[in-house]
DNA sequence: GGGCGGCTTACATGTACCTGACGATTGCTG
DNA sequence: CAGCAATCGTCAGGTACATGTAAGCCGCCC
């Protein structure tokens, strides 16, 4: 089932960690600043929701939906009431989970609200759209990502293994070779023909940093 | 309550600046650059959820969390959609509130590591970044690990022997020709090109020293 | 003035990064 | 379904930078 449903989100635009445990899972957790969490209930190692409230109670922010079975409301109760932020029952359409998933995003609106900008720049998180002062600017998914990441720390570094974790996923380790940089490259080309006051320097050794133009 | 707040993230190791009012914290918001801003909903002089979204709207990136009585979902959905990047409800733990805190510091990136700092300079543990002020100064590796080991001890003199070890390993017996001195010199320029009011001070025949210029 | 410790510049090597191009895949369109 | 365009990830060649060593120089102290 979870790959099926990984299949069905990344067919999607998303990227996908996928966990076979909550140990694992909380591993991945370590390492990437997830949008949201999809917490399967039926796990094999532990009650989910007890882990749930565990993660809430040291400080979990991130959007959780439940995927379970249980369907009874009394289930459902208990399930937002420990920090769930949606309840999804079994069986599912793999377009539902879709829209609910967006639309927790969407709630959450991000970390910082609905716009980020820098220099010229601005991104809408809700249409994830790129504006250059009045005039829309068409970046393919790869790249948009790569700008909110950036955009979202603006005017500190983002290390470049949190860029592969982020665009590419946790489990890509071995998988990438340089491709980071060749989106970093396409991204600055395009920042830079479209005028936008943004630009993206190197530190080396460690990662990237997007900032006003000197 | 804000003074109980205070003495207990005091006790945690930040530091805190009270503002009694949205007029006040403009102006220590003015001033300093805080890591993170808790508002309090329930202030006298306005809603602090527009004047969030006024400031979210004129460019400010800081996390911020807010604090409330009023736990509803759907105010709990308002405040995280008008920029708030966690939403805590009162009553609540002082320990739950650093967590969170912690947590948003983690997510923003930066801040949260113990920060050394010398004159203009500061230096984040956790991300090894060099700051002159606001803007980033970029350094080679060994040179932010020479930087380190002195900001360290800063004030105190490092034995050479002490450096030697610490950037080649101790196996460098007799390997290393003059390596140490050639970093110094590098730093120092460094330190002196960007302005920091740090400096490097020689102690003959024992090892090197930093400290605020004389 | 000779020896020692430290300063400074220069250079050879490796590494990190940039960048143009290529095959593969996907999505769209006629 | 064929054809086209866009996007994706990889690679190879080039470039810029970090690194450690060497060599000449300066100032200190006997």
């Amino acid at each position: 089932m979870a790959e099926a449903l990984t299949a069905a989100l990344l067919q999607r635009g998303l990227t996908v960690d996928h966990a076979a445990s909550l140990d694992e899972a909380e591993a991945y957790m370590a390492a990437v600043d997830h949008a949201a969490i999809l917490l399967d209930l039926g796990l094999p190692d532990g009650d989910g929701l007890a882990w749930l409230r565990r993660r809430r109670a040291g400080g979990e922010t991130r959007p959780v939906l439940a995927l379970t079975a249980r369907g009874s409301v009394e289930a459902r109760v208990r399930g937002l009431h420990d920090g769930a932020d949606d309840y999804i029952v079994k069986p599912f359409d793999a377009d539902e989970l879709h829209a609910r998933l967006l639309a927790v995003l969407r709630r959450q609106g991000g970390y910082l609200g609905v716009s980020l900008t820098c220099a010229r720049l601005t991104f809408d998180v809700e249409t994830r759209t790129v504006r250059v002062g009045e005039t829309v600017l068409t970046l393919s998914t790869r790249e948009t990502e790569l700008l909110e990441l950036l955009l979202r720390r603006a005017g500190n570094v983002v290390p470049k293994r949190v860029v592969e974790d982020q665009l590419f996923g946790a489990g890509s380790d071995q998988g990438s070779r340089n491709a980071v940089e060749v989106y970093v490259h396409r991204l600055r080309k395009r920042l830079d023909e479209a005028g936008t006051g943004a630009r993206i320097e190197t530190v080396r050794g460690v990662g990237y940093l997007l900032r006003s133009a000197a």
